[in-house]
DNA sequence: TTGCGTTTTTGTCTAGGTCAATATATCATA
DNA sequence: TATGATATATTGACCTAGACAAAAACGCAA
């Protein structure tokens, strides 16, 4: 059987608006037309309207400086580059500053491309069963999402592989979740993220560590509110609120919700803050503890139960 | 002890910029500044820079608008209406539509405004055992969809509570598919929404309800684009399509997406929709299997078996 | 190194205009 | 009384172009 081009060209290929643009890469209409003007690129064809129209070589390149530039790099730089150059730029950010991965991680992400996602899930499995749900999250699943991350941005992974994967991990990790015997215990912690920052992952993996820790785990999911966020920590008796930004959420925004977030809660109440976007800033915000790595999530604990007892 | 207000006034009160509204009410920046010229409504502050401040009642109203028009009203109609004549209408409006929730639909609704999340999940866990999946997903999760989300737009929840809630109805339907014997059968359903729909609860329900009846699920969570809904068909060799659209999908998307799926689709995968979304349509697309309610799910998928039985 | 002004870069906001798509109202026809 | 076609009104997505605050980078002193 001979295995047809099955693609759909008349998507693939099609020049898309500037409303697509924005859906699609996350670039406001503002930011895509003062690039435009600014650096002469991008540069979208018309329509007969005289509307913006996007190639979609463009697009793509537009994707790869939008990551770029989640990784801390200015748009002024990147823009004038080729495609081409781009990708070695971030071939050289990555080696510079990721670890190589492992073979286990190479092996998943080839299952990944591979589309046998019950194989994938099998495999999953077993690791977890193999190296206990911590060691599986730290060790596995976090390099895993880096290798993802970066296969999809180099174009080696389409974005439904990387769904699928998503989701994939995320019915792993749930079911584990669900395996922890649900603790009444202290501190209780509240996870969820800000507006705009749609990434569940981080904090499902958070969620996983902390349960298994012996934390009482309350999520509210995605994109929550500040003003909720402090009513639902009151409401649950929280002692800690656990916050996950990916490497795409705006610093602005970013410090601007904590400190805000931090006023509005009881002093009592701590605010852990975790995921990409926390390790590439400057400087971090008083009264925020910032969890670098899912490994020092057991640490933190206990330093908090220390705390709590000599209080 | 004494319930001492905790409320955040910094937060609650703040009066918020035009990016913030668009944000959190998804209307455009363009959509509300078109509608300040046109119909006098909303009036925003200024602050020092001439900048657009928005005044938290302001917000309420506009929410309710939202929701109206998410509902098939129109703007113009609308907007010279106090927040409370609104209200009224949302009111005169469900009781012309919606049928009366049930008894038991009205307790969980307790539950859920006492933040008794706990207990949530247990009643839901019984409620599920009592009916078994299909009609807990049926009788039980779809009306207490519509109550909380009704709930929510009067005010009588907080987007905290709602939260909560989702989060507990989807660990509980996420437990539930679990534990059905993962068939490898017929037919291969891909499940998604399209990229601006981040309700993946309407997905989860079709899950549970098709996973049931034996279908093969494969989920890609929510927000794939066009293209990718494509080549995951194919490469999942996927029979059937599953999308869900919310009610506050923009019409005018949801029929160029569709159609353009269809297009782009290999003519032996078929295409089901369902959701608020797709009731509301005046002429459904062609060559799209229209899902009106879970309850057809069922029928629908005894009628694809008997069509691939005689192809 | 750290801290503090200065300059450059950057994105969000402003205003008002155009126009296709959609919904509604009106009228004609079977 | 329905159905269908046509005119009119409504609506929001897009356009240009300018202003300006916030953030980052730079230079320099301690």
């Amino acid at each position: 059987m001979i295995d047809t081009p099955v693609g759909p060209p008349a998507l693939a290929t099609a020049a898309i608006g500037i409303g697509a643009v924005e859906r699609e890469l996350g670039l406001s209409k503002d930011t895509l037309r003062i690039w435009e003007r600014r650096y002469s690129f991008p540069t979208p064809l018309r329509d007969a309207f005289g509307e913006r129209v996007y190639a979609p070589d463009q697009v793509d390149k537009l994707r790869v400086i939008k990551h770029l530039m989640d990784q801390g790099m200015r748009p002024g730089k990147l823009m004038h580059h080729s495609l081409a150059e781009l990708r070695d730029l971030r071939q050289a950010h990555v080696s510079a500053t990721g670890q190589p991965a492992s073979a286990e991680c190479t092996a998943l992400v080839e299952l990944v491309r591979a589309h046998r996602i019950e194989d994938l899930r099998g495999a999953l499995g077993q690791q977890l069963l193999r190296h206990g749900l911590a060691r599986f999250v730290v060790e596995i699943v976090a390099p895993l999402n880096q290798a993802v991350g970066e296969a999809w941005v180099s174009g080696d992974l389409k974005i439904f592989e990387e769904h699928l994967y998503t989701e994939s991990i995320k019915i792993v990790l749930r079911g584990a979740i669900a395996s922890v015997p649900r603790s009444r215990g202290s501190p209780r912690v509240l996870l969820t993220t800000f507006p705009r920052e749609e990434h569940g992952l981080g904090l499902l993996m958070a969620e996983a560590v902390l349960a298994l820790e012996g934390a009482h785990c309350v999520s509210l999911g995605v994109q929550t509110p500040l003003s909720d966020i402090v009513r639902a920590a009151v409401s649950q008796q929280a002692d800690i609120v656990a916050l996950s930004f990916s490497a795409a959420y705006a610093p602005g925004q970013l410090l601007d919700g904590l400190t805000g977030l931090r006023t509005a809660l009881p002093a009592g109440i701590e605010i852990w803050a975790g995921g990409s976007a926390m390790t590439q800033l400057r400087r971090p915000p008083a009264q925020i503890r910032v969890i670098d790595s899912l490994d020092s999530v057991g640490a933190a604990l206990a330093a908090w139960r220390l705390r709590s007892a000599a209080a």
